[in-house]
DNA sequence: GGGTGGCTTCGAGTGCGCTCGAAGTCCTAG
DNA sequence: CTAGGACTTCGAGCGCACTCGAAGCCACCC
């Protein structure tokens, strides 16, 4: 199965859109509309996408698809031949989930959301609450990360000074 | 040896700093030279400090601290008893440890960068090097952290509609 | 029909970064 | 003098998130 996708698609939607994201210096770009345009999936999807598809997709290794299968954070069907088939549901939620990972939810935070998710709608108050803690997570980490950059930064211009670190 | 640092100086400082960066919504606060210069130490500290107290002022567990130790992250002397004393430049180099560490350095990574510094300032753009390309990593990882942030956002606002995730 | 390559399942292994517990030492307070 | 608590070393254990390997099935191509 050599890659049709790679013909009609870009490949590796997810790093593309971050890539995207990318500047010379280390500023950050403001996300917008026009990001999250981006990350929508190509309308001219086959309807469904095998594994190794869907890997190159979203960066995520086949094996990692199967585990996250195995644990429950989505559900895939299978074609006649017993293989995954993702159609574009499944592929959402790939996405969705790889996206929660890469904000740093853990696994486990991921499983009870997507458990309440496949409860029904009646959850959904419940899973907003859990988005909206998580996003405080997130930002907190971002302040962080920000400062820890400045301190590095700090570290770099001073060069030549002193050896404490 | 209960904390007579408390009474002197401000807790945890390292966790200081990152909330005296925080904002009541999402948005980043700039980070310049005053969230630098807070960063410094307080001038009337004891000349050493024992390990229960770097811990607080760093919020790296004492656990944590001999584990940094044992693997080379930072030398402290002994007292007469045979206690750690952190000196001014023992606790310099674990706050640094520690901001390379929140910054998302690997383990590796750090003790090489310190091994560096041992061998003496002739090495000194090596580490440089290091620096500059560990920044690169920093920032790859926070315009990642951002997109997923406006990704869980999108979710957020668009609650209610469709259950892909 | 035989080989190649990609898929399947399952369970076990890996790497990182702590984290903990046991057993012993030393100082201080009562 | 004794009890308590904070410290010491050492090695082992843990939690997370993969990551890999073995053994087998299935489709396609020569």
């Amino acid at each position: 199965m050599t890659s049709t996708l790679e013909d009609h698609h870009p490949a590796a939607r997810l790093r593309a859109v971050m890539e995207s994201a990318a500047t010379d210096d280390g500023t950050l770009p403001p996300l917008d509309g026009e990001l999250l345009r981006a990350m929508a999936l190509p309308d001219d999807l086959p309807e469904t996408l095998g594994i190794a598809e869907v890997a190159e997709l979203t960066g995520i290794t086949a094996h990692t698809l199967r585990y996250y299968e195995r644990i429950g954070l989505v559900t895939v069907d299978r074609d006649a031949a017993g293989r995954r088939a993702y159609d574009r549901a499944a592929l959402g939620r790939v996405m969705f989930v790889t996206w929660l990972r890469l904000s740093g939810m853990p696994i486990a935070s991921v499983g009870r959301y997507v458990e309440l998710a496949l409860e029904g709608p009646h959850t959904s108050d419940r899973r907003l609450a859990m988005l909206l803690e998580h996003r405080e997570a997130v930002v907190a980490h971002l302040r962080e990360l920000q400062t820890a950059l400045a301190v590095v930064d700090y570290k770099i211009t001073t060069y030549g000074g002193s050896c404490a670190g």
